[in-house]
DNA sequence: GATAGGGGTTCCAGTGACTGGAAGGTCAAG
DNA sequence: CTTGACCTTCCAGTCACTGGAACCCCTATC
């Protein structure tokens, strides 16, 4: 299948199957014309791709996920050795957002918000004490 | 002062100031030498930009943030616009991460993490419905 | 005066993961 | 034969820096 085809059954844009070409995530074959010809294997893969994205895994990691995909004697500890990784990095950047929102919020809400040009938002950020 | 001094007062990297000139957030004097001469009031803007970006203020938002701060006549309500549109982000962002979190939680309780090559964390990436 | 070191300067390139656009080749329909 | 959709490659841009090279400046010591 065309190009095309294989971004409308993976759901990855043309462009980004064709930088996952570059970076030697996916080899589809060519034909006699230039055009890239994707198998269902092919296919697959960026399906596979694509939900690891989605995911948050980054590119290396998703290679490593691919290999390990495709081999077939990988212990499954591997595996669950990357995603608990990751999911221990999505734990501790959720704690840094609710701890950005909590005092942000602080600010916020002691700001009136009104005509008045006091501001208690610019005073924390200039470097007055903000208490949680 | 010198780029290092500003760097010790603000926590941002010598780098990073340089940068931060180059887009115009901070225009510090030169001297004869072609050094840079940071005044007490660019240091303090430093500062500013500093606690900006470390709560999750894109460049651009420092920018507007800035010139609200040094607009003695501003109202109070367009700051808290900029930030209450930023805390929506974090927010939204939080909830994201959350459902990653789940997803990738469920696929990794799953997975036994042994020496057996079978592994739903492989299924799910591969396709395969993955139940909350 | 030579030298060593620790500043400073500019400019160029790279990061991650794409994305946009230009210039041009290919294909099927009318 | 032309139109328009599709494909190709390659170059540049995104964001917010960061690293490094090549070079200038200042102070202290021998």
């Amino acid at each position: 299948m065309n190009i095309s085809d294989a971004s409308r059954s993976s759901g990855l844009p043309a462009k980004t199957i064709r930088y996952y070409e570059d970076i030697g995530l996916v080899r589809p074959a060519r034909g006699e014309n230039g055009y890239r010809d994707f198998s269902e294997t092919d296919a697959h893969k960026l399906a596979f791709l694509g939900r690891s994205r989605s995911l948050g895994f980054s590119i290396e990691e998703c290679r490593t996920l691919m290999s390990l995909y495709e081999d077939r004697s990988r212990a499954s500890a591997d595996v669950k050795a990357v995603a608990a990784e990751h999911l221990e990095r999505i734990a501790q950047k959720i704690a840094e957002l609710q701890a950005l929102q909590s005092t942000l919020q602080t600010l916020v809400t002691r700001c009136h918000g009104d005509d008045r040009p006091d501001c208690p938002i610019l005073d924390g950020l200039s470097g007055e004490e903000v208490a949680q």
